[in-house]
DNA sequence: CTTATTTCTAAGCGAATGTTTAGATATTAA
DNA sequence: TTAATATCTAAACATTCGCTTAGAAATAAG
């Protein structure tokens, strides 16, 4: 009987994140959201409930879409230190790239919204323990494979490396590439045994 | 003839910047700024033009507050990698205390507005200078007094300084002062000659 | 085809935004 | 005391905000 929808809202909800990554929660409007989603302020109110709705899920969407995307050097690294310079390089490039000049929407979020919003913190928090098991996870086969010294604490280095990751999103928005590489590297010498 | 000014400029230009602190450029409104400045919208005009100058001096003037403030104990350092520690533990007592729980000033600018606003962009990039300059300036002393490795690169460990300090403010909006804590060790270890 | 149900379009809701203005108030040189 | 000038208060400006609603259009079971 019911008439079928006229947009896939997996399709539009992959777009809603990308226009929250470009712009922030606040300076994202309705009016932008109809026009680069290409569906009704209806349709986005009856598929998401509301705009805070449909960012919380934007932003758990884009934790996915790291996992499966530029993530995935890490998660499948076989403990190669180098794997960690791979990351940052294609992370730079991603956050840099004129498609979406934008860099982390995890950090552009942290930064606009903190913990004022519990909902909200509650997938950034998610996102950096995520972040922090993936290093960690990598660390452990770089340490297994004499990679790194003996008695390092491969904790707070997985836990440095997630903010150094944030950091270099932060910093992108405002310096030019030579200066991310310069940080890139100094991270990797801290890293050497 | 005239009328005297009923507040003193400095004082409220100091009230915007920690209102702009709190709350973000977009989500301070010219109504809460009549508020906490404590003066009407119209004086808030005739003094600063328009919303935008009033934040682009606040932005200034949280440079000189820096300045002034807890980076004294870099720029009077005399070369002692311990101050680099004191620095950083300082700098998260006072993002992460209940008077100003709000990250950077810079740093939220630089994720909220990052390169879009030309002059906005220009005062976050000379304070990235300007802490660049610090730190390098911290470590030429430690490199004379051979407290560094004697081939290291200071200008890029100093750049690497700068977004630590960065990414320390981003995910002090995140995670707990442990975290923290455990960031701050893995960069002085880095530090290590 | 009829009819029940859902999605669509498009207009409109009250509230908040940045900014301006009209008029009252205060100050000081003459 | 008077007159000129700057600053104050408070209201209003048009625009945009997130959100809702009334009614037309489309779908599929009976």
């Amino acid at each position: 009987m019911p008439r079928k929808k006229q947009y896939d809202p997996e399709e539009v909800l992959q777009k809603a994140m990308h226009v929250f990554w470009k712009n922030g929660y606040r300076s994202t409007s309705l009016r932008l959201l109809e026009k680069e989603l290409g569906i009704n302020q209806f349709s986005i109110y009856s598929s998401f409930e509301n705009k805070h709705t449909l960012f919380v899920k934007a932003l758990k969407r884009y934790r996915k879409y790291m996992r499966e995307g530029i993530l995935q050097v890490l998660i499948r690294s076989d403990g190669d230190l180098e794997d960690i310079r791979r990351f940052f390089k294609t992370f730079v490039d991603t956050i840099q790239s004129a498609k979406s000049p934008s860099g982390c929407l995890i950090a552009n979020t942290a930064a606009e919204i903190g913990s004022s919003d519990h909902e909200i913190h509650k997938v950034l928090k998610e996102y950096f323990d995520m972040m922090e098991k993936i290093f960690l996870e990598l660390l452990k086969k770089s340490h297994q494979r004499g990679l790194l010294a003996d008695d390092i604490n491969l904790r707070r280095k997985a836990q440095y490396l997630v903010t150094c990751t944030e950091g270099l999103s932060l910093s992108s928005k405002v310096m030019e590439r030579s200066y991310h590489n310069a940080f890139i590297s100094a991270v990797m010498d801290s890293l050497e045994k």
